[in-house]
DNA sequence: ATGAAAGCGCTAACAG
DNA sequence: CTGTTAGCGCTTTCAT
């Protein structure tokens, strides 16, 4: 056992080939400016050692990286997907290479990754972000950053009108002769999450609508089946989801509890994933423009990036649609 | 206008602070370690100027930055999810961090990204790549990869049993009593599509079935449906689709049709994505132990990272099962 | 075509 | 607590 041993450096190369260091390097990057015997040499002495250009070195005095980081709380959630490929997008029209970071959930694990990449990108989109405020700004502080759905204040954020569209679901519900709400939430260090929840009660009392609130339930299927079991306990017409994989798991769990969805209750979701037409009945749902976020995030990123002395921080808020569609139903009052 | 100024160095924000520059550093590395009023004219001054560590040089000297990538065909794949996991687990439990990559399917945004990427990280995992196999093994060159859901020999592989699990599949379908397959094929930069048609065709023969092959789709729900166009020419009893998102597409477009599945037709996919059992009906598909196979390829992969003089490079090859579920039925004949 | 030497921006080691 | 002094691994002049 040797343990991991040290990488050669293109020193060892050098001397192993018996040229200057400077010749290796030109050997690798302008093969042309270099004979073709000696770049035999150097290639030959750069395999047998097994050498490799040094993580970070290269492109030390670039200062460019042409990269930026989105940092996702779950990229396995289908709502990025569309926030992926707008920033994909606007990164690409800038000729830059967006990098993804998976939190996993966790504040914690974020703040490692972005630790770990933030020193390789030239700005960061923390989309939908575990951590917590402070941490946020003392990440703003290495390298421009923008928040997506999430407002902080001197931060540049965009985030949906989250008021508006969950008042434009309430209202459909209203308009379907339903007398109660009830709001399955989500995690509670999201940001939305509170958002959505105020916003519904505030819709409900204007349109004289009972509004109660379950959870914090996970945001994903599993999470929408646990809301569905308590949700049981009450006479419920309409349920509002923190999100539409929650909402898919409302309907399967009530669907197999023998309710039907949405002759006995109407369920609504948040976010119009890909998924939510593919289920039966087809999800209603409050559709965000998800794609303009992601673009509209990196668009201001980049500014920032380019040195855009911040002007006004004030957040950019883009408006959210309902899509009516199977789950939700007359109510029985 | 002025053009994007030089960043200012740690040095700059020394001179304007009146301090040292290894101060500086330490007030931003170690708070702790200077005197809180320095510590503040630093973060002033710092401020003031605009500060931000240099993009590479921070972990210049650590040599190691603790990252690997993993490089995706294309993120919003629900086929990765799992993957990913599992290679999060992975490397984890080594202490490190993955960075995720977006090829958009695209073998030149794959290279342009690669690129970009590789110098920051010790190694790299290429998930079902789109470039051909010359750029791969110039990609080797420079960091160790290995290569999932394709062989290159020499080159550190892990991939699923296509073959055994294209033959539990067939079979599968011959006990149902059905005389002929036709299979809905992938991308034709795909390794794994070959593959299976290969596999699919090695079954038919030996169980006596019929094989037709058509495409090749994109290998999305949208490819699924076109293929579903072109199946209803002809008397189709079972299809085989190259994964589960085609597969889903398929049974859509054949239900739109009035084409009933299972009773008319039997549909199977590939890959046991996630949605699979959410979809009516339930897909029949061959599962890949994705997880599993994430976590072997980062677990190799870190292990050459500690520079083992890699020894045999035969593939690893993952076992995978055929999932029954309702979208298979008995065949006509 | 090649070598010597001077950095790149930052951190670590060692004195004060 | 803070300044000085060496580098980190590679690239880039500038000679030769």
């Amino acid at each position: 056992m040797q343990g991991p041993v040290k990488a050669p450096t293109i020193y060892d190369v050098a001397r192993a080939a018996g040229v200057a260091a400077s010749t290796v390097s030109r050997a690798f990057a302008r093969p042309g400016r270099v004979n073709a015997a000696t770049a035999e040499r150097i290639r030959r002495a750069a395999a047998e050692l097994g050498y490799r250009t040094g993580p970070l070195a290269r492109a030390h005095d670039a200062g460019r990286t042409s990269m930026i980081a989105l940092v996702l709380s779950d990229v396995t959630n289908p709502f990025y997907n569309e926030i992926i490929r707008g920033a994909q997008a606007a990164a690409a029209e800038a000729g830059y290479t967006v990098l993804l970071t998976d939190a996993q959930e966790s504040g914690e694990r974020e703040r490692e990754a972005l630790q770990r990449t933030m020193s390789t990108v030239e700005g960061i989109v923390l989309a939908t972000s575990r951590m917590a405020d402070p941490a946020i700004r003392a990440v703003a502080r290495q390298r421009p950053v923008i928040v997506l759905n999430r407002v902080l204040t001197d931060l540049p954020c965009v985030v949906t009108d989250n008021r508006g569209g969950m008042r434009r679901a309430v209202e459909h519900l209203a308009e379907l002769g339903h007398r109660r709400v009830t709001y399955a939430a989500g995690p509670q260090a999201s940001w939305a999450d509170a958002m959505r929840w105020w916003a519904l009660r505030e819709a409900a009392a204007e349109l004289g609508l009972q509004a109660r609130r379950i959870g914090p339930f996970a945001p994903v299927v599993a999470g929408g089946a646990r809301a569905a079991a308590e949700l049981c306990r009450g006479p419920v017409t309409a349920v509002v989801a923190y999100n539409d994989l929650m909402a898919i798991g409302v309907i399967r769990a009530l669907s197999a509890a023998g309710v039907r969805v949405p002759e006995d209750t109407s369920v609504v979701g948040f976010d119009n994933i890909f998924a939510a037409e593919l289920v039966t009945p087809a999800l209603t749902t409050v559709a965000a423009p998800l794609h303009a976020m992601g673009f509209a995030a990196v668009r201001n990123l980049l500014a920032h990036t380019r040195g855009a002395r911040t002007g006004s921080n004030e957040p950019v808020r883009l408006p959210s649609r309902l899509v009516v569609r199977a789950s939700t139903g007359r109510g029985s009052g």
